[in-house]
DNA sequence: CAGTATCCAATGCGATACTG
DNA sequence: CAGTATCGCATTGGATACTG
């Protein structure tokens, strides 16, 4: 980050930055996932940028990972308390786009 | 837009893209704005860039821009009522950047 | 399964200068 | 005042192949 914010909504967009956080965020919200589950229900994200995304998303303090010691490798992935936090105050964009998605997705 | 979503807040962190749209839509939530307003407003922004975000919001309808013919030129922006309902969606989300501005601002 | 490693393309963004 | 025109770098994202 390292920048200071004009406002909240600002740094809140800072957080979120990039086209899948948000997207990530609300696939954690119903409960833990798996890296490979993370993926399918991310639909359309590289493995590549999933990772990129989630180490950045831990490094905010948003996302948990847990390493699970077996074979096969299991790791999963959950949101903290300060990501359900983000998590609560996104529910109304959330709702907005679904209302909206008709004309949103009419946008030239 | 030209694409298809997987949820709402998929469709609105399109329409909110970048780093800006989400400091205009805010700094117009007061009311109209002229161009030179709202460059002062959004601290930081580039004229070229200020330009490109306007037009892209005004071509998703979230913002209006009023011609007012004299010299020297007005040109008032202001938010549609689509735009006002973006901006109310996104209320909680600049509350809860307020409320952890100090924790956003230390992440390294 | 859960990642890394590369490489490449797109585009976002910033700075600056200029104009009706 | 309210834009346009250029230029160029930095970041982001995508595709694919490989590994512990």
């Amino acid at each position: 980050m390292k920048r200071t914010y004009t406002c909240g909504l600002d740094a809140a967009i800072a957080v979120m930055g990039g086209k899948w956080k948000g997207l990530i965020l609300f696939s954690l919200g119903e409960g833990p996932l798996r890296f490979g589950e993370l993926r399918r229900a991310v639909a359309g994200i590289s493995e590549r940028v999933l990772i990129l995304q989630l180490r950045e998303m831990e490094n905010s303090g948003l996302v948990h990972r847990e390493v699970h010691q077996q074979v096969p490798p299991k790791v999963e992935y959950s949101l903290t308390e300060f990501g359900r936090s983000l998590n609560a105050a996104m529910a109304p964009l959330g709702e907005w786009g679904e209302d909206n998605l008709q004309r949103i997705e009419a946008i030239p």
